[in-house]
DNA sequence: TGTACATCAGTGAACGCGCGTTCACTGATGTAC
DNA sequence: TGTACATCAGTGAACGCGCGTTCACTGATGTAC
């Protein structure tokens, strides 16, 4: 086997070719308009050399899928470090506003490729917004039993994924649509914690 | 001008190309993956012949958009015609189900363009969308500001149509997992209209 | 260390193909008188 | 009613183009001894 510097490069192409197609749908393509050649093309290689790392394009598709899981787990790992638990929801919001907009790319193709043509990447995406839920539930007030804990947390996420879809169309240029859509986010979160709590009020009774 | 035969011919014709471009959607391709002579060959047309309908596929799926609007606001007409304010929640969620198995391909589109390529025709189904969450409102229990049914409205629209990505994924040939979505749209609007009552609640005191 | 051989990422040319678009046309339908 | 003309939806051929895929190749890197 290869080692070292011949492998190296090997992975430092393939994240050549996986950025390339991100850059081209941040100009707008989806995954299934994004041709072969395009993409390398863009990544300044002969379109042979695309198969030296993806079998057809729906392949980089899982590849990018990984690669931005990687990177929003991160950044999920971060904030939880910074102590979210304690911060105020209105708080954690404009934390998420704020990784939306230094990710907007890779916001758009989740919120794109979740209801995309290929069916291989739709699932491949809701695992792993069902990995975001878990994580999601840890940081979950007590006192609610885990299959409440996990429908919240879920709900949640589709919330705040929801929105994303919207923030991407209309609140990027515009101060007063993120203001209005984080209201909005806002909103929809407390009116969620507000039926929980409810319920388990009425439990508690 | 032209009348009769001729025009409603025309009319005809530009109804078969739309149905085809929904047909061939239906079969798993996106609006942006889908080509002009294969929509022209489905429609048993020579590829010229689109060009008297449509300025291009983009146009065609606007035209598209409006024709999903008038089915999808001719079932809402008849569910309230039903007599839905009266009914259950649980009946109702019923019914949406229904429709959505009924109209799968109204659907997919719908929630797939939704976040698709065109931003003309991202901002036509969100348009729509709206109209729906207008409609909701009139059914809505009173009792609270414009603003907040405006809200709850859309919130409950939003978390509809989540959940429609889901179902068209995992829900349509598995009567477990329709059942298990059904329960989990069920209790995310349980959810939602508990947090919007006690909000009233508090309120009034 | 030096040499002969193996590996394999990336090349560049070639292929057949279906695409979107144009064009002059045809022939059925409609209009004027 | 009959005739001469206008309209225009749909045709079929042609175009140039970029696509995905294949192939034998090259040359840098790694391995064996």
């Amino acid at each position: 086997m290869k080692l070292n510097r011949e492998y190296s490069k090997k992975r430092r192409t393939r994240a050549v070719l996986i950025e390339s197609a991100l850059s081209l749908m941040g100009e707008g393509k989806s995954l299934e308009s994004l041709g072969l050649r395009e993409v390398a093309r863009k990544a300044e290689l002969a379109p042979a050399a695309f198969y030296r790392h993806f079998k057809d394009l729906e392949d980089l598709g899982l590849a990018l899928v990984e690669d931005v899981s990687t990177k929003l787990r991160a950044i999920l790992r971060e904030v939880r470090k910074k102590g979210l638990k304690r911060t105020s929801m209105d708080k954690s919001i404009n934390l998420f506003f704020d990784y939306m907009k230094s990710n907007k790319i890779l916001f758009r193709f989740v919120v794109r490729e979740q209801n995309g043509v290929s069916s291989k990447i739709r699932s491949a995406i809701r695992k792993e917004l069902g990995f975001f839920a878990n994580e999601l539930a840890m940081d979950l007030p007590l006192g609610i039993s885990p299959a409440e804990t996990e429908f919240l947390s879920q709900f949640v996420v589709s919330t705040c994924f929801g929105i994303a879809g919207e923030y991407l169309d209309f609140g990027v240029g515009s101060n007063k649509n993120e203001r209005l859509l984080k209201k909005k986010a806002l909103s929809r979160l407390i009116l969620i914690y507000r039926g929980a709590y409810r319920k388990k009020f009425e439990k508690s009774n």
